[in-house]
DNA sequence: CTGAAAGCGCTTACAG
DNA sequence: CTGAAAGCGCTTACAG
């Protein structure tokens, strides 16, 4: 039916050995004859059987993760897709180790990133902090042979092979354009909430919505940035002053973590003059905020995907496949309340 | 390394027949026998190797595709991405076989698929037109164990073992509360302008879009739908003629396509009060008008994502394997000019 | 530079 | 009800 090795091998007249290293473009044949094979692939249409090809390898893939230990929704519900997929994987041999480092801390990451240059596995996924040591550790996996990847975070100007993840400008972009949409009736002030600008992503956020809110909705005043770590009661109690102290605020741009205090502040706060609200990652507090209607708008990644391109990235660096791209594209998701998944 | 059926066979003192038997869940096993392989592959955490399995069975997948032959470009592009799919499932001993037939048409369709009862591939995905012969037609597919996924278009409360496509009567409800925040301040009209109401997701989108509108947004008039069959001469010609009637129209929701016309004509109307517009379906077309403002927010499918998820549901049902929900839920996406890809 | 043989982990007739 | 043997399509030492 669909032609095998041993097809090739009759039409060319060569042995089994001879395909396979034409096959994989080994060295060790005669141009002629690597010639030959070749037109009996193509005569024949020859398809290759990855499967069978990867048995026969006897390969187990073996991958690190790792990740920050942070406790945000997002972070944790990037673990879970991680164990689930991990489970999953084992049965199409690849083993998934998961490495976790404290939050933010460079140090840690840099030592992770040296204990995979020991390990040796197949390829690395990790969040990055973009620093130079950070760099260097990336260098140092590539001369090894390590494909490294970056995931939800990227560093920049590395030798890391790909980036899983939104472009962090473009979401800023965005949010800036369904605030300034939103509010296209009135001219108030808008505010911005932050986990913190030391963090390469809620920085690039605020550069792009800062940019697209003074070009295309200049009438706006963007008020200086609130930075709430990403904790719940330090968002709520900067917000809550927020409002509070100035009642012209039509916007608000939540670009980090902490919502659920977001959530409470606008909550308390009277219901006429309530901005309108774009905030990051949906999980149950932004769903139930957008279902209720304190939170207009939710600029998300979707972590399911982010793992299951990472691994199918990492494999195909490990076996020198093409990847298709449109299928490893993160996109910017914006959720209204309704185009939430029903199950949440 | 890795436990395999040696393994499990050694430990539980059985031969590899009857642990593939008991894998499999064949009969013709003791209870006794069936229990000590059983406890076998648990104390060694047996994961099977579904590569090899795939390759022992030698079975090549056969899929069938019946597609309408419109040259919408939504169409073009699913045609487009099941080409390239169709090429790289090769690989992994799926063939694919597109069907194509008239559009909109009921009979062609029930043909094509009384073909695939006899011709027997593994699976049929195919855009349901939704009436009671097709509804027939797929209960005979699945009489005869062929299983069936609708793509795109849904068959109601049929035999269909899965949809792949979004939920239309959500989209609409999300255009509502696009243009109801976009146009709040405001309370002008609103134009419709839709391919065909005939057509199931046309009419399930105008649909959610009235009942949103009316009760979250009730100070906008929605006035009469327009149909522009599709075709961007005709929707050209139905959005001039309002747009110079009415004045008022702040807002346009084109649940349809042919949107060459609907831009040409917003192109051509005054920019001083240009409506807000959502319209469907990422292309180049639409790509480009959000980039010039005439259109404001595109809802869309990703057709690749579409095409990739119907084989690997058609491929999980031939197996008797569960698919992941979360890879599998095709998302209702919005596009402003700022999350658009930027490879387009 | 080339080939014969064994093996990857599973499944499938076939025999008993 | 159970097992021995061959085979799926490829790759890998090893020998020449």
């Amino acid at each position: 039916m669909k032609p095998t090795v041993h097809d090739i091998a009759r039409t060319a007249g060569v042995s089994l050995a001879t395909v396979d290293r034409v096959l994989n473009d080994r060295p060790g044949v005669r141009a002629k004859t690597r010639e030959r094979v070749t037109e009996a692939m193509n005569s024949l249409g020859y398809v290759r059987d990855v499967g069978a090809a990867n048995l026969a390898r006897g390969k187990l893939y073996q991958f690190d993760f790792i990740f920050p230990d942070n406790e945000n929704t997002f972070m944790q519900s990037l673990r879970a897709e991680l164990e689930s997929a991990a489970e999953r994987s084992l049965s199409e041999r690849v083993l998934i180790n998961v490495v976790l480092v404290p939050a933010f801390d460079e140090g840690a990451l840099v030592e992770a990133l040296n204990a995979c240059v020991n390990r040796k596995p197949d390829g690395v996924a990790f969040v990055a902090v973009d620093t130079d040591p950070v760099r260097e550790a990336c260098v140092r996996l590539s001369g090894q042979g390590i494909h490294a990847v970056t995931l939800v975070s990227d560093l920049g100007n590395s030798t890391r092979a790909h980036y899983v993840g939104i472009d962090n400008g473009a979401a800023g972009r965005t949010a800036a354009r369904l605030l300034g949409l939103f509010a296209s009736g009135t001219n108030g002030a808008i505010a911005v909430i932050a986990g913190s600008l030391k963090v390469h992503d809620h920085q690039e956020r605020f550069d792009g919505f800062a940019a697209a809110m003074k070009t295309d909705f200049p009438q706006h005043e963007i008020l200086p940035i609130l930075e709430g770590f990403d904790e719940g009661a330090r968002v709520e109690k900067l917000v809550s002053e927020l409002l509070a102290k100035r009642s012209d605020v039509v916007g608000l741009y939540s670009l980090g973590a902490g919502n659920s205090g977001l959530v409470k502040a606008l909550a308390a706060h009277s219901s006429i003059n309530r901005p309108l609200v774009v905030a990051h990652e949906r999980d149950a507090v932004t769903s139930q905020a957008l279902k209720e209607g304190l939170i207009h708008a939710v600029l998300a990644q979707d972590a399911g995907h982010e793992i299951r391109s990472a691994i199918r990235v990492l494999k195909a660096s490990a076996d020198r496949l093409a990847i298709v791209p449109g299928q490893e594209h993160i996109r910017i998701e914006i959720f209204l309340k309704d185009n939430l998944p029903q199950l949440d």
